[in-house]
DNA sequence: ACAATAACGTAGCGTTCGCTACAAGAGAAA
DNA sequence: TTTCTCTTGTAGCGAACGCTACGTTATTGT
């Protein structure tokens, strides 16, 4: 697989958008903010690519990619109870690194929610991911509770992010206690 | 107090604008299907209203009186525990009748996870309202363990919203089991 | 060297956004 | 009847939106 120079142009572009996508969210990124943004002009990010639901896919795939990697790097050594990574994650995904892209999740989330067919496809992918990444780090008895332990996690995780999102950070460590 | 004509027009305006809202999300609130939807013209909703945000917040504020109604309406008739309030509460929360109300909150939360001084506040009081309310669904012993019960009640219910909105209901339910 | 293609800038299209200026009709007060 | 305030329609402002037509440089293969 030969990488052409208009993909590794791309791939740079791609690079900067998904720094401002984390730094601004999906409200802010439209075509002239993110073309600037990327150091060149809308009339130059529709050249590379076709259009503004591909620039954003290409730059939430990214996104998530990057996110991957943060959270591989925070991975336990080995499997924990729920209860335990559920501690692990919480302070993980809670903290200033990981922050921006919860709040990315979040609009991609509502999104989703309201069955835009752009985002709810890369939504699912990402939750499906991160419920598979769950189920390995769990420590649970038999695939059925390994299945329900980590649909828990998911759960909990999201839920703490969510009432994080609102304002409500002692509550989410008060369900931590 | 005296309800002016004003004031009761306001009202009607409201009601119908928080259904367009729970119909199709706060990404399709700017005014001119705003107006449509209330029966008038974005002229006469800026004749009642001083600006968008002020329709915004009021609509957001009738559409939480009306989640509150129907909470209620679904209350238990004695406190439970936590494990029952979450099996009661979910699948109440996650059924057709409430999940617009789920979108839009999924919306406002992330606005709010981005510091919108419009959105943050609101979203934060019906949060708390919501926080307050499990608070006297719970039987638990003591004053503390029935704030982080309410606390894991907050949590987990918002983690299902989140997790049913990206496509994953399945997992919702897995979770439950 | 030359022709062809890739890469980019400028300018502008049509639309929607929140909001406003202006004036006309309606109803009450004098 | 004549004001005068309340209510409403029309029309349009300037800005931002996604996107495109068109032209001009670079670069490349022959």
């Amino acid at each position: 697989m030969v990488k052409s120079k208009t993909d590794e142009r791309r791939a740079a572009i791609v690079e900067r958008l998904a720094d401002h996508v984390l730094a601004h969210g999906l409200v802010a990124a439209s075509l002239r903010p993110l073309a600037k943004a990327a150091g060149t002009s809308d009339r130059m990010l529709l050249y590379y690519f076709s259009d503004k639901t591909e620039i954003i896919a290409a730059t939430l795939q990214h996104i998530a990619e990057r996110m991957v990697i943060l959270l591989s790097a925070r991975t336990a050594p080995e499997p924990l109870p729920l209860g335990e990574l559920i501690a692990h994650l919480s302070s993980a995904v809670l903290d200033q690194q990981f922050w921006p892209y919860m709040c990315v999740w979040l609009e991609l989330a509502s999104r989703a929610g309201r069955g835009d067919p752009l985002y709810q496809p890369i939504a699912m992918q990402i939750g499906s991911g991160f419920l598979a990444w769950g189920e390995a780090q769990l420590t649970s008895p038999d695939a059925t509770s390994r299945a329900k332990d980590a649909a828990r996690l998911l759960v909990t995780i999201e839920g703490m992010v969510l009432v994080k999102a609102i304002g409500m950070g002692e509550t989410v460590e008060r369900s931590l206690g």
